[in-house]
RNA sequence: GGCGGGUUGGCGGAGAGGUUACGCAGCGGAUUGCAAAUCCGUGUAGACCGGUUCGAUUCCGGUACCCGCCUCCA
């Protein structure tokens, strides 16, 4: 058995992986709020915690793996975008509109997704089919004295739970100090944090013991993880900005819930990613999506290696120059492997993915593979790591046109030029050639014409 | 202010207390009418200052700089 090694944020130490059921491993990721196209940053996780769950279904099984990513579709950027697209005068009510914009985002997601090479999770709930859980939850922790209801909301007492601040490394008294919490007179503690919240008649609501109202959006992810994963699981993952508060408050939560369980024993963050060395937003114009970027013609898979480059504990910098690396890196690896069978997952591959996910020293191992030759292996491996599959090659397919007449035409010219010494035309027809992105391959063997990647057939044409 | 992370050769980016990372680019060569593609060869890097050690880029301490979170942006 493969050992893996996880660096859990926990401890902050990289610990040897031993699941709780070696039959059903589970993982819960937070996954994306569904308001709008995903960003390149939030494929980040996604792409890291998809080889996680790759290397965990390829040592327990992939029968025995059971991964979480949950939908959130309470969020009050859906509620603005609903209510802006009634005002513009969409037929339906608040609600359906809601529901309207979360379904379209969500099939968006999934194609972005699939086209980045990333399995469906197992489970992807969303919390509006969980609210009956979080308001169950909630109740618990009221009757045990970790919440409180006041003026229709209900706030977890952050002052009862011992170990608040230990995932961040944080002290309640440190956080007062920085005096950044959303101050209410309701509150007891600065601190404490919302459960339940009530709506307004223009926001989507749910009846309650508090009356009509919305979940506070830590408890979600707690209430789903319990139902489908249990009171402790293995591991439990996201972005490194949901450290704080988002995990701090879901660890709370379930732990003073469910005080018998330990909730997730791993905990993984990815860092961030920028792009070109800066921050992505949209003050800075460097802002887009991943459909963005495969509307330009970068493919799935593209993005897909450049985010493997590097550590998923380091920050990610995205920039033209990698893609265009990893590109070629590609092109190459899959023109070699193409009629390969793939063989099964070279171990100098499988141990750096089981070395805490070292994607970087994966691709390096997959290079030294290319360097000897061994395409049945390196397919192996790279399909292991989501990489040279068949559904992400379409883009790598060369066109099927026929060069044979310009090839033999080369060809005629050549073995002329090749008497006269004149070898004008023959330069001119290769310049057109390789203009309309065409690779012009001539030896004493002979004249090859391969459609290249900026293959142009208008331009191919035009050549007579 | 609090907490956390980082600083490696032209660029990207890993591992390892002492032996070539690797990729891209570059350079030299083979090959080619010239190229392209391919192949071969080629790089005394480790922010700074101390400490531990026979030996540190790798461990420890400090300094500088950078970044993230604490503002429901992954």
């Amino acid at each position: 058995m493969v050992k893996i090694r996880l660096t859990n944020s926990r401890t902050r130490k990289k610990e040897d992986f031993f699941p709780i059921d070696p039959a059903n491993v589970r993982m819960y990721v937070c996954g994306p709020t569904v308001y709008d196209r995903a960003h390149l940053g939030n494929a980040r996780p996604v792409v890291v915690f998809d080889t996680l769950f790759r290397l965990l279904r390829h040592v327990y099984g992939a029968d025995h793996v059971t991964y979480v990513r949950n939908f959130t579709d309470v969020d009050d950027k859906i509620n603005a975008e609903a209510l802006r697209r009634q005002q513009a005068g969409a037929k339906g009510t608040l609600e359906e509109l809601i529901r309207e914009r979360t379904e379209e985002t969500i099939a968006w997601y999934h194609a972005d997704m699939d086209a980045l090479g990333a399995l469906r999770p197992t489970h992807e709930p969303r919390a509006t089919e969980y609210i009956g859980q979080m308001i169950a939850m909630t109740e618990e922790l009221i009757r045990s004295g970790h919440a409180y209801a006041a003026e229709g909301h209900v706030l977890f007492r952050v002052r009862s739970y011992r170990d608040y601040g230990k995932l961040s490394g944080r002290s309640v008294d440190d956080m007062i100090a920085g005096a950044r919490v959303e101050v209410a007179p309701f509150k007891e503690d600065p601190m404490d944090f919302v459960l339940w919240k009530p709506s307004s008649a223009a926001e989507p609501g749910w009846d309650s013991p508090w009356g009509r109202g919305r979940p506070g959006w830590h408890i979600e992810c707690s209430a789903m993880a319990h139902e489908l994963l249990g009171e402790s699981f293995d591991i439990h993952g996201g972005g490194l900005d949901l450290q704080f508060p988002h995990h701090e408050n879901e660890i709370a939560q379930s732990a003073c819930a469910h005080p018998h369980g330990d909730f997730a024993h791993y905990w993984l963050h990815n860092e961030m990613l920028q792009v070109e060395g800066k921050k992505m937003s949209k003050s800075l114009g460097n802002f887009f999506t991943v459909r963005d970027l495969l509307d330009q013609g970068i493919p799935g898979e593209v993005i897909r290696f450049v985010f493997l480059m590097t550590h998923y504990r380091s920050p990610m910098d995205w920039t033209a120059d990698k893609a265009r690396a990893a590109e070629a890196t590609l092109r190459k690896w899959r023109a070699a492997s193409a009629s390969v069978a793939a063989s099964s997952p070279l171990p100098a591959v499988v141990e750096a993915l089981a070395d805490d996910l070292n994607t970087a020293g994966a691709l390096a191992a997959l290079h030294a593979a290319a360097g000897e030759g061994d395409w049945a292996g390196l397919k192996a491996s790279a399909q292991l790591m989501g990489l040279l599959t068949e559904h992400l090659g379409a883009w790598a397919t060369a066109p099927r046109v026929d060069l044979s007449g310009q090839a033999e035409r080369l060809a005629a010219l050549r073995a002329e030029a090749m008497v006269s010494k004149d070898f004008s035309a023959v330069d001119a027809l290769k310049a057109a050639l390789v203009a309309a992105g065409v690779e012009v391959r001539m030896s004493k063997a002979g004249v090859e014409l391969v459609p290249g990647p900026g293959f142009d057939a208008a331009r191919l044409e035009a050549i007579k």
